[in-house]
DNA sequence: TTAACTGCAAACGTTTTGCAGGCGG
DNA sequence: CCGCCTGCAAAACGTTTGCAGTTAA
């Protein structure tokens, strides 16, 4: 994860956080250093309830919820994650530095999420926006509906009605 | 509004609401009345709080915000509404029937949302989601960065870092 | 008669804030 | 030493819920 030794241009999610945090006169103290390692240590979706757990379970330094929202808002501003909607409403957080491009499929009977790619989109969006003289930095792509798995289920419930 | 005379095969929102409710045992009441017709009596969006406001001032009898929340969550199941995320992470309501299927365009800065459509769109998340045996009922899409208005503004105090 | 419905106030879960104290450059 | 940073507890926020009384089929 380090990159140790790596060639690549990219640098470290902790590195880009640092050099954020520097342009803000802020410092990557341990109690951020500790965070940014725990979010990418894997490639789970989380929120900021799930990650103090996970801090606390991980056997590190105790970090207060306080400093765990304040440091996933700031590395929402350095460009390092990003927040996906579910279905409900609710949102997550996801990687977003050096992790492809993406969006998601969310299945609104079991909340899977599953991700795709297409570039054909982002090109679409590009144009959409030139031609209302907007700027573009970013999209946000949900879809939603069945999932494999659930589409073959037999159940015939629908509490919802039929969309439109 | 009503309707009366016109042969188009579209029910008005209110009738279409009062369908959805008997379908759950539910009545149209006066104030869910008074709701569905402050909310499609034009074409805003609104949260829960400026809806209750809206009303308030309206002059229409008065109803209490639980019964707002109750009544636009009953509005979302019926296929009137559906929610839109605002880039700050909060959501708002817009129309949802009988309104043209679109996407949004929002403002990182002064938070304007316009609206565009674009079948294009649609075709190729139909053709994701096929070929991820995901069955696609809807979607939901923003686009982000700065309104026309907004880029021209010679502002330079960039308070996120770009995004990557 | 009875089930749906309302307004109220209290409860809720999540996020933000003010502050006193700690720490590092 | 100054200013950033933390944890804590309290506050704020938007929303939901339990309940007792009301309404309408």
């Amino acid at each position: 994860m380090s990159g140790l030794g790596n060639v690549t241009v990219t640098a470290s999610p902790k590195e880009k956080f640092r050099e954020y945090l520097a342009t803000q006169k802020m410092r990557l103290t341990p109690e951020r250093e500790i965070i940014v390692d725990e979010v990418f240590d894997n490639h789970e979706h989380f929120d900021a309830e799930e990650l103090s757990e996970r801090l606390r379970s991980s056997g590190r330094k105790r970090v207060s919820r306080s400093t765990v929202y304040r440091t996933l808002e700031s590395m929402e501003s350095a460009g390092l994650i990003r927040k996906v909607a579910r279905p409900n409403g609710s949102e997550i957080w996801e990687h977003d530095y050096g992790y492809p491009q993406h969006d998601h499929l969310i299945c609104r009977k079991c909340g899977e999420l599953q991700e795709f790619h297409n570039d054909e989109i982002k090109a679409i969006l590009e144009s959409v926006a030139d031609k209302m003289g907007f700027f573009m930095d970013g999209h946000r792509l949900e879809v939603f509906g069945l999932c494999s798995e659930c589409r073959r289920a037999p159940v015939r419930r629908h509490r919802k009605l039929d969309m439109i």
